[in-house]
DNA sequence: GAAAATTATCTCGATTTCAAAATTATTATA
DNA sequence: TATAATAATTTTGAAATCGAGATAATTTTC
């Protein structure tokens, strides 16, 4: 069998993997109460905290495949949550922007969201998020070579 | 805006999310390598490290739907992986049971899998790791009140 | 012991996602 | 400036997942 230092590292991906998937079933909850998809949320979100972005952008940003960016944006559009803007220097590019109703939504939604994300993690102390953030930080990374 | 204990909590789940769809994504690209997707995988791995497991337990263990349920198990018999075995006791349980070919599969494919993980966890040592667990169990617990 | 409630599985339809190919535009090269 | 290579988006078809309802079996309640 697998030596110690591996039964460790299988260890914690199993934690991992059940605290982001405990936590994720929560909050998306939320989001599909107030009828968008995880999807959606994500690209508004971004949409909205970021700015403007060519659909490429979106799909490196929250790792979706092409075939998928072209159906949420349809999606999101077909909402009235954003727009297609067409780029003026390169004809190849296409710009998504959230719209006055896709910002409301967002303002709608955010704090909720929020909210329900600081209970989920309300058995853990300040000072323990802090330790936390700092270990996840380091397995977060683009990952070595292998 | 929200106060400092939400930001961090907002912090914690993006870098938690981060973290797990990095290393997720490199796990899943080793199962699927060897002919299987990750929801196949995470039954064979309970089946063949926990034993019979009635359809239900499957589902509840790794967060599956009813439906879904029905279609992996349908998919993995089909492929001679595991077996339904009507339960004796109680005519509406059936179990699913790995089968010699899904063990054969499963030895295959795990001591691979878990060298895969133990690289991609790395950049934390021993006893990082072992903060990292303790603190993650917390979090993945059923969930408090809300 | 019959009726009601619960539990387990399956069926069906809709949604979401991906992968591969097609289309259109731009950039590099000869 | 053609030609080829690259890049961004869309189209298409298939696979995976979910949710609601259907069916069948068991347990609880009266």
């Amino acid at each position: 069998m697998e030596n110690d230092s591996t039964a460790k590292s299988l260890k914690l991906f199993i934690v991992l993997s059940r605290a982001f998937k405990a936590i994720n079933e929560h909050v998306n909850k939320v989001i599909q109460a107030n009828g968008l998809n995880p999807t959606e949320f994500a690209v508004l979100e971004l949409l909205y905290h970021k700015g403007d972005q060519p659909l490429q952008q979106i799909g490196a940003k929250i790792l979706l495949a092409s075939g998928s960016i072209t159906y949420v944006v349809d999606k999101l559009e077909q909402k009235g949550l954003l727009k297609r803007i067409a780029c003026p220097t390169d004809r190849r590019v296409i710009y998504a922007s959230i719209t006055d109703e896709g910002k409301n939504m967002i303002q709608d939604i955010f704090p909720e969201h929020a909210n329900q994300i600081d209970k989920l993690m309300s058995s853990l102390n300040e000072s323990e998020k802090d330790t936390a953030i700092d270990l996840l930080k380091k397995l977060g990374l683009p990952a070595g070579k292998f």
